[in-house]
DNA sequence: GCTCCATGGTTCGATATGGAACCAAGATAG
DNA sequence: CTATCTTGGTTCCATATCGAACCATGGAGC
């Protein structure tokens, strides 16, 4: 493979990288104070695809450690954001709810990007964001898979 | 704005956070160990724009705080991989200069991660890569020209 | 010159993240 | 049924990240 190629991918990493972070910084400034983005990040996972899932489920979902989200999930739940309940199935995990109380932390922290979203989207078109949505999906889909069956 | 355009935009961000979660645990188990994705960056940073800047640019490319950058930079001069100099034209700051081990260092890291691209480039085709890039680019100064002149 | 403010960096303390070791509960083999 | 292996979570420790306070130099106003 030429080096061309390998350095275009790489270059498509690193911008996804860069805007990754500038979007958290900006999520980050409108989360209460002591929030940070992982843990808003779980309870819209929950949210999107549904709620009731155990932890480790939900580590692999973002492809962070297990003791990562132990953490996060301890965070979320002092806050009373979610709630973890033994899992009847299987002794050894829990299952993990969001509280109403989360869906409001969840729903007001879409809220207060709206201005930011605003000035972004004042900027950059809708019918690109149309364009790029499908392929980065698609993107991620290749990526999620890819860990699945490293090597 | 209708809803379902914020949402559009969100689920944008979103998408994109969880891709650079993802390449970046693809990176970091290239890298050394007890190195980690900010370190290679600020050094892939020095390689791509030129180096003899100050810690303080550096940062603000990031959109970091200032403190984190120290903190990187410290590692990376620990690690003989980036040299501060005094800064002859402002006593105040220094400049950073990459050093030849850094330049190896980057290199390799780029070369291990050969082997994870071409699985990559296998399942996602180049002309894809070719769409997205001038779009992502655009995005990111988008929000780079945002931060500068914010509220 | 002197005062006041702005800028560049570091330090401190508190939280986040991740690797490794650990423990308990299920699964499997005999 | 026991021995062993695997799986789900937590704990421990080391490092990373970041807000706030701090210090030093530079610059502006007078």
């Amino acid at each position: 493979m030429p080096d061309s190629v390998t350095s275009d991918y790489f270059r498509l990493l690193n911008e996804i990288g860069i805007i990754g972070q500038l979007s958290r910084t900006l999520l980050e400034a409108r989360l209460p104070p002591g929030f940070v983005t992982a843990q808003f990040s779980v309870l819209n996972h929950l949210v999107r695809v549904g709620d009731g899932r155990t932890p480790l489920a939900i580590a692999r979902a973002f492809q962070v450690p297990k003791n990562s989200m132990t953490h996060s999930l301890t965070v979320l739940e002092r806050a009373g954001l979610i709630e973890m309940r033994k899992n009847p199935q299987d002794g050894r995990s829990k299952l993990v709810f969001i509280t109403d109380a989360g869906r409001t932390f969840r729903a007001d922290a879409i809220d207060a990007m709206a201005p930011d979203i605003a000035r972004i989207a004042a900027a950059f078109p809708r019918d690109v964001v149309a364009r790029l949505l499908p392929d980065l999906e698609r993107l991620r889909k290749v990526l999620d898979a890819d860990r699945d069956a490293p090597e």
